[in-house]
RNA sequence: GCGGGGAUGGCGGAACGGCAGACGCAGCGGCCUUAAAAGCCGCAGGCCGGCAACGGCCGUGAGGGUUCGAGUCCCUCUCCCCGCACCA
């Protein structure tokens, strides 16, 4: 056979092992009962957070993450774990249907195209999936488990029907959730939204606030994605106090505080424009005002009412409350009520008790109003001027300082002076609750979950609306399905198109009598709230998942995902989870022990002189600058997201197709952190392509028969000391790099085993580069597995153990220390390891003598194996 | 406004309080080649001096501090990114 050129050609060899791992079905992940389950392996759950199949394809995002947890798999697989790394489709919800309506296809049909799309893609990339267990959630048998859950959350008295206020998105045609919808406008696609009462299926989500808050504790989560759940759920500690209004109509207001010791610096009360009691209170002289307050007020967009930066407006009601802390007769205790949208109706009572002493817009809504701004502290910081200002209410004061001796009741049974922030919050209390005007209280910011919507893409409910109320439709009767319609578009009102499917909406109870189906659907995050623990478990058609199953996998050991779900997804699931657990169906609490998050992958952008942003196609190189290609002028390099209108998308599968999926896997892991955004430079991905092409060089050839290797690692030889020692190093190196995740550097250690390798070529042993395999196998799995195999290695690379690290190997016999006088390096002096103290001072003296000379030293400092420093004068 | 993260060569980025700039890109020089590409071997923070080997000084957004020693720790400030935003 003649000698042809050997070059490496990921074309040939990528295609050639992922059909290879898919038949011999190598990572498939064993359930405890399975043949071949070994109950002595560890188990390890590595999980990314599934896409959404849209319809443009993979995005070079995706990989990102995926090739992370890729990596970390086949490491743990390597170290003797029993992995479970499943791949799934989010595919039902809003942009899979909204695709669907612009192409005025079927979205199911759109959402199988989409799917097939993102599997082969993925597919190419060698992802170590175990594709046996893959699950979309717009699947009949996923949805009929979705709906079976929500049946357990309805039975648990977790789901009810509402008609409060919600946001209803006109452009969408559908009703959204709190964080679906940003400063009044929806997530997708920026539309205006607005509060509507409707009736919305509601999941109580606020009866697991505490849970949700308390359990974030424990999890290996980054602090800042924490603090985002934290502040969502938005956890305040005070009290509730009624204030009785004076006059006719002898209501009480009940108001939420933080503050119940500033109680006696309340002056007036603010009740929120929408707040239940207003049109009772308000006086005659006031109704006009008033009615035109709550008009306009209702007419704002949530953006206008949110500016923190307009002065505060707001109307008396002509209604006078007491403040429950001074007597009938005192003049104090008498404060008018106003409304104001300042005031939030959804949160808290919707009404607040002003203190414009201790609040900053309680101060400044005083100052607008000319209200009475009663001093209630005794502050003695020693700035004069401003304690002076404080206790007489011309400034406000949120800080902790001593009480005024004035915050005393008449009978003396209440008085702060000296006590504590917080001993005068308990004291408060507990005096407001011995007279019955008040108690101790918590308040979340996290509102119930909103859990219909009015879409025909998405799981039917399995509720049937009869005579007698809301039924279930009985879980052998599940899944229900969606019918078929030829038009499914919304309908621009707040009902679902499913109204329109009448044969099906029309159906018969348990009992045989005529009722209608549910006609909302559930969001898309209900597939998603569950979907990890249907991976344990994904063919089972008893159960969502066993018990036996969740028990063994659960919780997930590393989850991999973007920032955007962090109080969205990633809350529901922790939800669920509990709720599942509280009724015995999973033996955790929460489902994902470490999360991590990718940072986004941008792109260069070119700017002109006006600050506008060049598409490509019209940006020129010119030397080391980019021009404008029409006018020449010179452009600005900026770093963006990738966008369509910048024309800086790149597609992962041209990348695959110009250097193979190695490469990208490689690159994505090269560019930085994880954890970091980072722009992708195209002249960079030919940067790793060269590491792995001289990796190929190590063990194949330029001339040589096909599948030949060099004829010194035809037969095994003793290593090279010193390349068996880097050998070491890198293996040390890389495994620890895994384990923190910082890949991008465990990458550099193996370009450098390479570099200093090919120039000793000739002297590598087949052991060695074998181990090399090994290690190059998570990264780059298809280059790694064909050399394994070039070599000789027994079996696959996918089932072969990590390479053992010698300690010994790891240290030198002789260390190059720097020598410092006063700081700086003055002299370098080679010495050997386990050199003592005073040999190594003597040798730094000498080597720093010009330094020293003259010079008395006064002090020495010797960092073993790192450096000496000479202190002189 | 509040909370979190960040700022290191021409670019992406490395650096348990211990030799700043690993590794890669771009750049420069050499080898190979008729030539080019590829590949291989080198050089490469800035400034100053020297034919050169080399030597000196300055350098991690700005300013202070702690320390024998600071990119790393502390304080003040500037700018950038992310989240929250009248939540009482």
């Amino acid at each position: 056979m003649s000698e042809a050129k050997q070059t490496y050609d990921p074309a040939a060899i990528e295609p050639k092992w992922q059909q290879f791992w898919r038949e011999h079905d190598v990572f498939r992940a064993r359930n405890p009962g399975d043949p071949d389950f070994d109950p002595r392996q560890p188990k390890y759950y590595a999980l990314d957070m599934f896409p959404y199949p849209s319809a443009a394809g993979l995005h070079v995002g995706h990989p990102e993450g995926y090739t992370a947890t890729d990596i970390v798999s086949r490491w743990k697989r390597a170290k003797g774990c029993n992995v479970l790394h499943p791949m799934g489709w989010d595919a039902f919800g809003l942009p899979a249907e909204q695709y669907a309506i612009q192409t005025n296809t079927h979205p199911a049909e759109t959402t199988a195209a989409n799917i097939a799309t993102f599997r082969r893609q993925l597919q190419r990339l060698g992802f170590s999936y175990d594709w046996n267990r893959e699950i979309s959630t717009a699947d009949p048998q996923y949805f009929r488990w979705t709906q079976w859950i929500w049946k357990r959350l309805y039975e648990r008295g977790l789901a009810y029907e509402s008609n409060a206020p919600v946001w209803w998105c006109e452009a969408l045609g559908t009703v959204l959730a709190n964080d679906e919808v940003v400063n009044g406008r929806s997530e997708r696609g920026d539309h205006p939204c607005e509060r509507r009462p409707l009736r919305q299926w509601v999941l109580k989500i606020t009866d697991y606030a505490e849970r949700l808050l308390a359990d974030l504790d424990g999890l290996d989560w980054s602090e800042s994605l924490k603090t985002m759940q934290r502040e969502w759920i938005g956890k305040s500690e005070g009290a509730e106090v009624d204030f009785a209004v004076d006059g006719p109509a002898a209501a009480k207001v009940r108001v939420f505080t933080t503050r119940p010791d500033t109680l006696f610096g309340a002056s007036f009360l603010v009740l929120s424009p929408e707040h239940p009691l207003v049109a009772a209170i308000t006086t005659p002289a006031q109704r006009a005002a008033v009615e035109a307050y709550q008009k306009a007020a209702a007419a704002k967009s949530e953006l206008e009412r949110t500016d923190l930066a307009k002065t505060k407006t707001g109307v008396a009601t002509g209604a006078f409350a007491r403040n429950p802390l001074f007597a009938a007769d005192d003049a104090r205790g008498r404060i008018p009520i106003w409304i104001a949208d300042y005031v939030i109706v959804t949160y808290g009572t919707g009404a607040i008790m002003a203190v414009p002493a201790g609040d900053e817009r309680d101060f400044a809504f005083a100052r607008t109003f000319g209200l009475p701004i009663p001093g209630i502290f005794a502050p003695a910081t020693g700035a004069a001027e401003r304690d002076a200002d404080i206790a007489a209410g011309r400034a406000c004061c949120t800080d902790e300082v001593p009480y005024a001796a004035h915050c005393r009741t008449a009978d003396g049974s209440l008085a702060l002076a000296g006590r504590s922030l917080a001993d005068a919050k308990r004291a408060t209390i507990a005096w407001l609750v011995q007279r019955g005007c008040g108690e101790a209280k918590v308040t979340y910011k996290l509102r119930d979950w909103l859990f219909s919507r009015q879409r025909y893409w998405g799981e039917p409910f399995p509720v049937l609306h009869t005579q007698d109320g809301v039924e279930l439709v009985p879980d052998a009767q599940l899944p229900v399905t969606l019918p078929r319609m030829a038009d499914f578009k919304p309908g621009g009102t707040p009902e679902s198109p499913l109204i329109r499917a009448k044969e099906w909406v029309a159906t018969k109870d348990t009992k045989g009598r005529p009722a209608q189906r549910e006609i909302n659907t559930m969001p898309g995050a209900a597939g998603s709230s569950w979907y990890f623990l249907r991976f344990c478990d994904p063919h089972n058609e008893r159960e969502f998942c066993s018990r036996a199953a969740s028990d063994y996998w659960l919780p997930v050991d590393l989850y991999v995902g973007g920032t955007e779900h962090a109080v969205g997804h990633l809350l529901y699931s922790r939800f669920w989870t509990k709720v599942l657990h509280d009724d015995g169906r999973v033996g955790t609490v929460e489902p994902f022990g470490k999360l991590y998050n990718q940072g986004m992958i941008q792109a260069f952008a070119y700017e002109d002189g006006r600050g506008a942003v060049v598409p490509m196609a019209n940006v020129k190189e010119d030397g080391d600058d980019a021009v404008h290609a029409a006018t020449g002028e010179k452009l600005k390099r900026i770093v963006t997201k990738m966008s369509k209108r910048y024309g800086n998308v790149i597609n992962p599968d041209d990348v695959v197709n110009e250097y193979g999926a190695d490469t990208l896997r490689l690159y994505e892991m090269y560019m930085g952190p994880l954890a970091d955004s980072k722009p992708w430079n195209p002249k960079d991905v030919p940067g790793v392509f060269r590491f792995l092409q001289r990796s190929w060089r190590l063990v194949v050839p330029e001339f040589a028969e096909k599948g030949a290797v060099h004829e010194w690692l035809r037969q095994d030889r003793p290593d090279d000391p010193a390349l068996e020692k880097a050998l070491h190093r890198t293996i040390h190196k890389v495994d620890g790099d895994i384990e923190r995740m910082a890949f991008n550097t465990a990458i550099a250690a193996m370009m450098i085993f390479v570099n200093e390798a090919t120039k000793a070529m000739d002297r590598l042993s087949r052991s060695q580069l074998l181990r090399f395999a090994q290690l190059l196998q998570p990264f780059a799995p298809h280059l790694a597995e064909e050399l394994w195999q070039r070599l000789g290695g027994r079996g696959l690379l996918a089932r072969a153990a990590w390479p053992q690290v010698d300690a010994v190997l790891l240290v030198d016999d002789e260390v190059e220390l720097a020598v410092q006088v006063l700081g700086k390096v003055r002299a370098r002096v080679t010495v050997p390891a386990d050199a003592d103290q005073a040999t190594v001072l003597a040798a730094a003296r000498q080597a720093a003598a010009s330094w020293l000379d003259g010079k008395t030293v006064v002090k020495e400092i010797v960092v073993p194996k790192k450096l000496v420093n000479f202190v002189v004068k």
